[in-house]
DNA sequence: CTGGTAGTGTGCGAATATCGCACGCGACGT
DNA sequence: ACGTCGCGTGCGATATTCGCACACTACCAG
């Protein structure tokens, strides 16, 4: 991402990459800490900050520090929107029901899957938390494997993603972090995933036949 | 937002405002559309889509047709973390005890507030829905007159914003859109809001407590 | 099959917006 | 008072963007 293809307006890139840097710096940035992290000079980051403060995309407090602000919300309210809508009774009820952080993934690039949305359940003694927008290789972690499964066979796959288009869930342990276990399946027909993250599974198939129903639920309302 | 003031940079700007374009149009643009919208030529549209692509804010279907993107929400989520997060819970209780809509709002600017969160009732029969990151007038609606409210009276200010300071809480009918009511109540010390939306208001006193409560409740945990 | 329309993607010279230096300003600490 | 650190603003040089011209694909009609 640091990278700018051909054809990609430097500015605009630049511009952006504040952003990027920003969701890293939840206390803020000062302006000079942002030009040299961009390799710019001042006057320049400046310029871009001041363009991103109009669009209320980053504000900056009393102390002169740079953070994001609330027009980011705005934009990212209609991403997927409908999708969202759809799921969220879906996942209220997956989460509840297992006592586990219910997520919703989507394809994000070739390569990559992104989480959407979380819903965690209410009551349950202790859970996995964890914020959207993160983004995790396809091939890690039981989100991404779901995605693969559902997609025609690729000679070289994993053979966890083998087995989950099998067993139509995928299932993995500790694969995006140590000791913590997911169950997805795919939601038909929009390179989407749904499942579960929790300490551990105790058992499988019961977990991969409620997780599956609820994929297919939200499914046909598609 | 569509005039850009001086020292603003000018790609950067039309970047920003092709994603507020997007907000508006959930079915996507095409690229000419786009273009003919900023009054740039379509290969400038052309490399600016093609940044925001790579940044993940924005991506084309099939057809072509250009919607926002996932990566937004990974830029969105960080946004006052901390306060949605403790907010969360606070407007959950909130919602279930008056089966009504429940918001948080951040001043925006000097002359606007904006939804940062909305958390709607379980079990309602019928209850207000709509989505956040909207801006409305700070001088218009419960949410922005509870604002005005925490702040040192203003000569010529609204005789509601007076009414509110005095009775702690902030009353508004049909303000914002027709036969729709808020009722909202100013968090000490950070310039945020928080209350309900609703088809009709019995009894203002008890919902203003309520409403006082729960501000005051999440007030002392920042 | 051919011709027409509508939309997209790509070189490349010209123009312009950006870049970054230099300077002035305010705050803080010694 | 002095030095340091960070911020904000002109202004000229230059790299970046701009937009024309052309090629390509898809779709539709005759």
């Amino acid at each position: 991402m640091s990278e700018l293809d051909s054809g990609m307006s430097k500015t605009l890139h630049n511009g952006l990459e504040i952003l990027e840097l920003l969701v890293a710096q939840p206390r803020g940035m000062t302006l000079t800490e942002v030009a040299d992290a961009l390799g710019v000079h001042r006057t320049v980051a400046h310029r871009l900050v001041r363009t991103l403060e109009a669009h209320r995309l980053c504000k900056r407090d009393r102390d002169k520090r740079i953070t994001l602000a609330a027009g980011l919300v705005r934009l990212a309210e209609p991403v997927e929107q409908d999708l969202r809508t759809l799921a969220l009774p879906v996942l209220e009820d997956l989460a509840e029901k297992t006592k586990a952080s219910a997520h919703l993934v989507v394809r994000d690039s070739e390569n990559e899957a992104r989480m959407l949305m979380i819903v965690e359940p209410r009551m349950a003694r202790m859970h996995v938390s964890f914020r959207a927008g993160q983004v995790d290789p396809v091939d890690r972690g039981s989100a991404g494997l779901a995605l693969l499964a559902a997609q025609p066979p690729v000679s070289g796959e994993r053979e966890a993603v083998t087995t989950a288009r099998r067993r139509g869930f995928a299932v993995s342990y500790g694969e995006v972090v140590p000791s913590v276990c997911g169950v997805s399946a795919p939601v038909p027909g929009r390179e989407v995933s749904l499942g579960l993250t929790l300490f551990e599974i105790e058992d499988e198939d019961e977990l991969g036949r409620i997780v599956c129903e609820a994929a297919n639920r939200l499914g046909a309302q598609l």
